[in-house]
DNA sequence: ACCCCGATCGTA
DNA sequence: ACGATCGGGGTT
């Protein structure tokens, strides 16, 4: 990678998850030799939530959001998409950060401006899951400062109450 | 084996 | 507003 830019790590992932989702806006995720930058997440946080894959308890699915931070979580959804989020918080605690929209120089935004659009144009499928997120999706600090709004989560039908989605509402200061 | 549902998306 | 499409998870 180039040099001064720093990799997160299971330290920067192990935290509440809500300051790690407001901290994704503007980092840069690689895959597949493209470089994107993360403009809109969600929180999934706990058992009490009821938005969570894990509100229901531990399944062979949702097993990986119970260990430890710092592993991508990545699942089909409505038998053709695929959606990518990073675990955080402490192992027993299941919690991770939906990714719903990144940016790439010179490709169109459409094609990126939804869970299942990035993960289709990046190439992300289940093979894909319960990858050690720093050696897999690379995601760096590029020390880009960026402003956000919050929102209530998007396409769900419960937990609609949290203000859990965070977008990027300016590039810099 | 069966049924229901979904952290979506494209089309109408 | 609606259908596509299929795996996960619970139930019989």
């Amino acid at each position: 990678m180039q040099q001064g830019i720093h990799l997160l790590g299971s330290d920067f992932f192990e935290q509440k998850t809500l300051k790690v989702a407001r901290n994704l806006l503007g980092k840069q995720l690689s895959f597949n030799g493209m470089k994107a930058i993360i403009t809109e997440v969600e929180a999934y946080i706990g058992e009490e939530d009821p938005a969570c894959h894990a509100a229901k308890g531990k399944t062979k699915r949702n097993l990986i959001m119970f260990g430890p931070a710092g592993y991508s979580y990545v699942y089909m959804i409505y038998g053709m998409y695929h959606c990518l989020n990073f675990v955080t918080e402490k192992e027993g605690f299941p919690a991770a950060v939906l990714i719903r929209s990144v940016v790439i120089k010179g490709v169109q935004s459409s094609l990126l401006n939804g869970p299942g659009k990035l993960c289709r144009y990046l190439g992300i499928t289940r093979q894909h899951n319960a990858m050690d997120i720093i050696s897999t999706f690379f995601v760096a600090d590029l020390g880009q400062k960026v402003s956000c709004i919050k929102t209530p989560r998007i396409g769900i039908k419960v937990g609609t109450d949290k203000l859990w989605r965070f977008v990027i509402s300016s590039p810099e200061n």
